[in-house]
DNA sequence: AATATAGTGTGTATTTTTTACACTAATAAA
DNA sequence: TTTATTAGTGTAAAAAATACACACTATATT
């Protein structure tokens, strides 16, 4: 009837060919000492999406952030007081706009930290099913969604691009058939511009054209 | 931090060539006579798919159906008694096991029916999103999921199957290539039985090979 | 017995999409 | 100028998707 209420956020970015998420140490019963998903209670009269945005804020300093939906989970068995019920969600952001934001916050937890999605701590209560439910869910809707430019520089480069998908899909792909198919799909603006900072041939970057993408899509 | 926690279901039949929906008309304040999806309170100590059993159960009399979490919607003006938290489901049953046996079980409902998803009531709270997010998911996972088969009888023709697939993507589908891509899938058996009962020449019978579809999408 | 009715069941040609595969060009650093 | 490293490109083959129309079968009706 009347059930404590959280949400808990998967927090995923891309870094140096990796797909990361951040994780909290926690420093209180029950789990001390484990890895968890961050996450908080809701408050009374604050809206889901506003309680993401604070615990997104608060753990990586940024606002606007694009999040989804992931799925609810509540068995009462998930925490050994009684029932918490929390709402997955996940979250997209930008590694170079984050590196040196993240910082413990409440004295709940000690640190955060990104780990790559391939080199797991055990995480605390059913955290590592949610996990999972949204690597899955990332997986499943790859192609029909802008999560990967959520994830990636707004100019970015067709490498960069296939080393997202490679790294959400887990595996290799061939690099004329991507360029082509993704160029042919119509939503990426060429720009004139090129990396920089780079001690090979620059590469020529691009940006998502989102009004292209959703006329595809919707 | 607490909040009252519902779930509600979106049943959904098919039945004469339609997607059908069982809504229940509310007798009881707020949205007092209008049309809404299915939903009770979870008891404390009760798992979520417990309580939507125990719906599905009460609203239909069958057992064992096959379900589906789709959201939570936890919007503090969702009712104006404040937050009511829900986790929406789908469940999928088959009208003929079912027809007869929808009734009223509780006075907060004056009566329950089914009514074609083309031709929907306006619906109480945000329960027409929850319709429309239901809809939207049924559809973008349509060929990878065995909605179709919980939808139809054990034993089915192609056309049935077509005409599930139609219903659902809201658009008609070639009679040839439908059948030689579902057929060359390689996950339906073609039974030695036809359909009975038809004035006119009756259909050969399929089943789904449900480990061989697993195979396949897993 | 003949006929009407209604849905079943089937093939082929065309287009589109996907896959497989390897070398030259450009740039910065040494 | 040489080396190292990544960028950028085309074509042929296979597979999948699409477009399209008619004869067959079973029953009901007269």
């Amino acid at each position: 009837m009347l059930s404590y209420f959280t949400i808990d956020c998967v927090i995923v970015t891309f870094h140096e060919g990796d797909l990361k998420v951040l994780l909290t140490e926690r420093n209180e019963y029950p789990y001390k000492d484990w890895w968890s998903i961050p996450g908080f209670f809701v408050e009374k009269g604050e809206e889901m999406e506003d309680a993401v945005k604070r615990i997104t804020y608060e753990m990586t300093g940024l606002k606007d952030i694009y999040m989804e939906q992931l799925a609810a989970f509540a068995g009462v068995k998930r925490h050994p007081e009684g029932r918490i019920l929390t709402v997955a969600y996940m979250a997209f952001v930008r590694y170079e706009n984050v590196k040196n934001k993240v910082k413990p916050i409440t004295n709940y937890m000690r640190q955060a930290k990104w780990f790559a999605m391939a080199d797991l701590p055990e995480l605390a209560f059913d955290h590592t099913d949610i996990l999972m439910l949204a690597m899955k869910k990332l997986k499943a809707n790859l192609s029909y969604t802008l999560t990967p430019y959520e994830l990636l520089p707004e100019k970015f480069t067709l490498t960069q691009l296939q080393q997202v998908y490679e790294s959400i899909l887990g595996i290799t792909l061939d690099k004329r058939n991507f360029r082509k198919k993704m160029v042919n799909l119509g939503y990426l603006k060429e720009l004139d511009e090129c990396q920089t900072g780079v001690s090979y041939r620059a590469a020529r970057l691009y940006k998502v054209d989102r009004k292209k993408f959703l006329k595809l899509f919707s």
